[in-house]
DNA sequence: ACAATAATGAAAATTATATAACAATCGAAA
DNA sequence: TTTCGATTGTTATATAATTTTCATTATTGT
């Protein structure tokens, strides 16, 4: 993927001295502002320049273009690759492995997703989710689907080691109606559903709304239904190339939930640690050493 | 004038909520590349995006432009501004939030701990711990710890629909020596073990290795004890700034994984992934749309 | 200074592009 | 189901953009 590619930019400087009059008029106002000034039409970058269209249109052909639209593809597919650029330094991430192995081009599709995802998040939200997620004088209480369960279950295993008052629900369950009975206004909910939403999340998302519950939501591009009921939602990009969706992204903005929060409630987290860790040495669960 | 100061990034996502189907398409494919993707031919967006040229036309009109050039002329605007701004702080994940914002952080920990796992894995492993898993001559065991269950969960929930003879075991359950006495010798085990390496996850093993067991550990920079036993491992980098460590890396490991797995059995796959489809549209599960 | 040649611009011809008008489709409510 | 309204797509028209042609103006070498 790394072709040592020039830009237009670059062509165009390093012909510099050997333009004419307009011709140097022009590249120069194309690189006043580049690239946003060429992909405008030609006769208002001709007009910026002070040369008349057909000398635009001859510059570009003599930059080895077909015509203009040509030019302003070239133009826009170089805007697409800077947009990516930040990580695709790395032509392969798995050292040894060709750049067209699964390994390297799952990572980049999930480096690209993680990307794309944290760029549209609002951090404001986010803090908000973790404040939500952090008050103990209300219930939390998490919700998976079928295969989001298991983030469900990630982030359940943690919190519970943070705050109390939680409880895992998984949707696809005939319990859950049950759950619902305790829930008060003012209840927080963390609800996954991604794709291929699942009829049982909306209909627990809807009651646990109607009973006044604050919904916090993560999604995925497209959106779950739930959304509409969400106080705060997060939609994750996931799509890798694999017949199955990618669940890294969103387990990202999981972990850096359940720091956020673990800070947030730092003075109980600590006793509830040590308390932890207190029964874990009675079991014997763990080695001390390796 | 500060109307001016949203970008039409921002107007989009703001509405994205009120989007109708082919819409929220559009809205999509624009914000894929942003903003390249705008400032091509109308007709272009619209056969990107799957919509039709009136639905450009359209929705251009919605986000309250007079006309798609006039719509391309901001775009182009906001990008001179953004190539003028001083502080182009496009080196952070999250726009909008300080580069110290955890949000920021965990990222950069995480991309950094993908980009050292990659960069130690033998790829040639990784394809033989793939083939190993796809070979249905043989069970599939897979085991996860306290914390890690959820991980082996999440290959299990995809290796069941990909492939027969598999079974996921807790190791911290009572029950998990009872699985042990059909083990059958090339049988093949995917252990999860991260750090606080627990104890009775290095006694399954240990028992599934004396049966002859072939073994794939995934664990930690550290190594889990039971990577003496294992066949192939895979040590991730775990760390980042929390009290917590990232599954992150390893998940994106399970998610090649599956996606390799799935690409050597596809015959099978087909079929199995065809009957589910069945089952759910019976059990109407999911939703057939948003 | 004067051809000869290249460079440039004005206007017409051509092509591509966006808008408008209309028709089909889909989904919700009766 | 059937109907109504909203959404989306198809076709046709108008508009704008690009390319070509050709006349004009600079530039260079003799």
């Amino acid at each position: 993927m790394n072709e040592a590619r020039l830009t237009i930019s670059d062509r165009i400087q390093s012909q510099l001295d050997d333009l004419t009059r307009a011709e140097s008029q022009l590249a120069h106002s194309i690189l006043e502002n580049y690239p946003a000034s060429g992909l405008g039409p030609l006769s208002a970058l001709a007009k910026d320049a002070e040369v008349s269209v057909p000398t635009v249109a001859r510059m570009v052909q003599k930059l080895g273009f077909n015509g203009y639209p040509e030019f302003q593809a070239e133009l826009r597919e170089e805007l697409k690759a800077k947009a990516k650029d930040p990580i695709s330094k790395h032509d392969s991430w798995a050292d040894g492995a060709p750049s067209e192995h699964l390994l390297n081009r799952l990572t980049d599709a999930v480096i690209d997703n993680i990307r794309h995802t944290l760029g549209q998040i609002d951090p404001e939200d986010f803090d908000k989710a973790c404040a939500l997620s952090a008050d103990t004088t209300h219930n939390l209480f998490i919700v998976g689907g079928r295969i989001t369960h298991t983030l469900a279950e990630y982030l359940f295993l943690h919190m519970q080691v943070i705050r109390p008052k939680i409880t895992h629900i998984q949707s696809t369950s005939n319990a859950w109606p049950h759950y619902l009975l305790d829930v008060k206004e003012g209840d927080v909910f963390i609800i996954f559903d991604m794709r291929r939403y699942e009829n049982n999340t909306l209909k627990l998302a809807e009651m646990a709304h109607s009973k006044g519950a604050r919904i916090i939501l993560f999604t995925d591009q497209w959106r779950s239904p739930v959304h509409h009921l969400a106080e705060i939602s997060f939609s994750c990009r996931i799509v890798v190339p694999s017949a199955w969706d990618s669940a890294a992204t969103p387990l990202l903005l999981l972990e850096t939930m359940i720091s956020s929060v673990q800070g947030l409630t730092w003075g109980d987290t600590k006793d509830r640690m040590e308390a932890l860790e207190d029964m874990f040495d009675q079991t014997k669960l763990f080695r001390k050493f390796t």
